[in-house]
Parts: C-alpha cells; structure tokens; sequence
DNA sequence: ATCTTCACGTCAACTATGTTGACTTGAGGA
DNA sequence: TCCTCAAGTCAACATAGTTGACGTGAAGAT
C-alpha cells in the first residue's frame, strides 16, 4: 500500500529538477525556515498563540517599556494588524501595560511572568535547532554562515 | 523632525537587546527570508501574484506534467487550499492542464510561456540575492551556508 | 458484467493574519 | 485657548490556509 498523502508535517525536501545552478539554495532557503519554526510552532500551538505573537513576545521581552508606536516600527507591520494579537496577549495577560503618569500619551508595554517564560520556550526551540546545525559545522561554518544571512538580510 | 514610521518596505534590523547567544543568528533567519523574498515579492505584486502562486508555479516548472495530487504532496498544503491560488493560475492561462486520453483520471499540468516568463523572473530575484551573497562570502562559505540549511532544514 | 471502493477534484464555510479607511482622544505647541 | 497631529481603536475587506461534504469516474473484486 502506497501512502498518497503528507503525512510529514515538515514536508520532505522533494525531489524537484534543478533549472539553475543555485536553486538548492533557493529551497534550502525554504525548508531551512520552515526547519527553524517548525517545532516552535508547533508549542505556541498548544498553548493557543502562533508566530505574530510570538513575535510581539520577541520584541517586547528585548525591550521593556516600548511603546505601541516603536512596536509597530521594529515589526513593520501597520498597527491596525498588530491590533488583534496584542489584543490577546494583553487579555491573556502575557503582555501588561502600563501608563506613566507624567507620559500620558503612549502604553508602556512588558511581559508578565507568564509571558516570559513562553517567549522563552518557543525562542528555546528556535535556538535548539540552530544550535545543533552550527554544533555540526564548527564555529568557521557558523561564521560563514552568519555572513551569507547578514548580507542576504540587508538586502533592502 | 523624527521620522516616526516605517518608511523601509524591508524593516531595518533594528537593534534588539540580546537576551541569548544565539538571539543574532535568530534575526539573521528571519531577516534573511524577508530579503530573500522581498524583491520576488514586489515584482510578483506587479502582475498581480503572490508568494503562494510563486511557489506552484516553481514546482510545476521543475515537475512538468504532475499531477495535482502530486503538486500538493511537494506543497505540503492541503487540496483545498491549492484550489484558489491554482485555479487563478489556470484562468490567467498561466498554467494548462491536459488530460491524457488513456490516463483520465487526473489532470496533468504544465506551464504556458507566460508562466515560464513569470516563474522566472520571481525566481531570478531571488537568486540574484543569493548569487551576490555567495558571492561575497566565497564558495567555502557558500558550501559552509549550505551545509548549515541542510541540518536545519532536515530538522523535521 | 456488475458492483464497490477510493483517489481525484470541487464547492462551501470558517479561521487567522494582514491590509486600508475612518474615527476618537488627548498632549503639546502657536 | 485653540489646533494639530501622533496614538490608538473599530469596521470592512483581501488572501491563504484549514476542515467538511460531496460528485465522478477508473479499477479491482466478486
């Protein structure tokens, strides 16, 4: 019995024909993504969030006290769609803010405990899986590595 | 005057405190699959597309005449969810289907020229990050970046 | 030869994440 | 004191994905 479908969750790097030179690269471009989220995803799911808010959680946990408007900024998405998921991290009290008495004019945003500790363990899963690989190459891969993505990342 | 918003499409790698070792390489994954994509998905917004079209039309250009249970197998997404962005596809006669005679039980697609165009002219963006990226690092460093998505990507 | 199964494909309804537009509110400068 | 404009919220919509239900026809079993 041939089985049909996708059971694999992390979809198997298929066996496609290479038209040119560099697309290995391309899809391991890809699946090294989809690699590095996959598992961390898979806890924020259990606990009822998904990558934006992880992503909010990020960004807060490095810098407490950041407003709304400096939130938006670092994520680069527009604050209507940051809205929604930090609506529910506040609500679920992941996130808390707080107003300054003098400052009136902008909410001071931080994690509580409970905040903390699932941005660090969906982070812990994202660093798991980099860990191992640049365990695998040595420090040279893990360098060479770094400058590829850094020159790739500056691409605007 | 302090220009509050984020006038940058591509979101400068702003400048997170550091709460683990490898928080950098972490940004450099996210940051990189941004730039990456980000001029293929510029250029793909001009004729009206999308990453998820993208992604069918790359397949098919390297699969001619699979099947659509097979597009979805290579996708990783359900049939349903490959119906809409497909089937646009199809009416923009970007991709055709045939039906073998003999073999009618499923359709076997194929792409047009415009497709072929389309595919490779999204994908040549991406490339082009890439090349200039290999190209600065040198190929030992090409090969250590390869080396590095191959674990990760494999991280199922 | 017929019946039954089951992969293939489509349609409908829903969820989540993003967008733009319109609006309220309150801080701070003229 | 007035007026402007950033901060923030609400509503409507687009897109990409999900699950569920269902029609259809090829192919295997009886």
């Amino acid at each position: 019995m041939q089985k049909t479908a996708s059971q694999v969750p992390g979809l198997h790097r298929a066996s496609l024909r290479k038209l040119h030179e560099l697309d290995t690269a391309l899809e391991l471009m890809y699946y090294g993504w989809r690699g590095m989220t996959l598992a961390a995803d898979q806890y924020l799911a259990t606990v009822g969030l998904s990558r934006p808010h992880h992503r909010i959680l990020y960004v807060i946990a490095r810098r407490p006290d950041i407003s709304i408007g400096s939130l938006i900024e670092v994520l680069g998405i527009s604050k209507q769609a940051l809205n929604r998921p930090l609506g529910l991290l506040l609500e679920r009290k992941l996130v808390a803010a707080k107003r300054s008495p003098e400052q009136h004019r902008s909410k001071l945003l931080h994690l509580t405990a409970a905040g903390r500790r699932i941005e660090q363990r969906a982070s812990d899963h994202e660093r798991e899986v980099l860990r191992e690989a640049f365990d695998r190459v040595g420090a040279p891969g893990a360098a060479a590595w770094m400058a590829v993505m850094g020159v790739i990342a500056d691409n605007n």
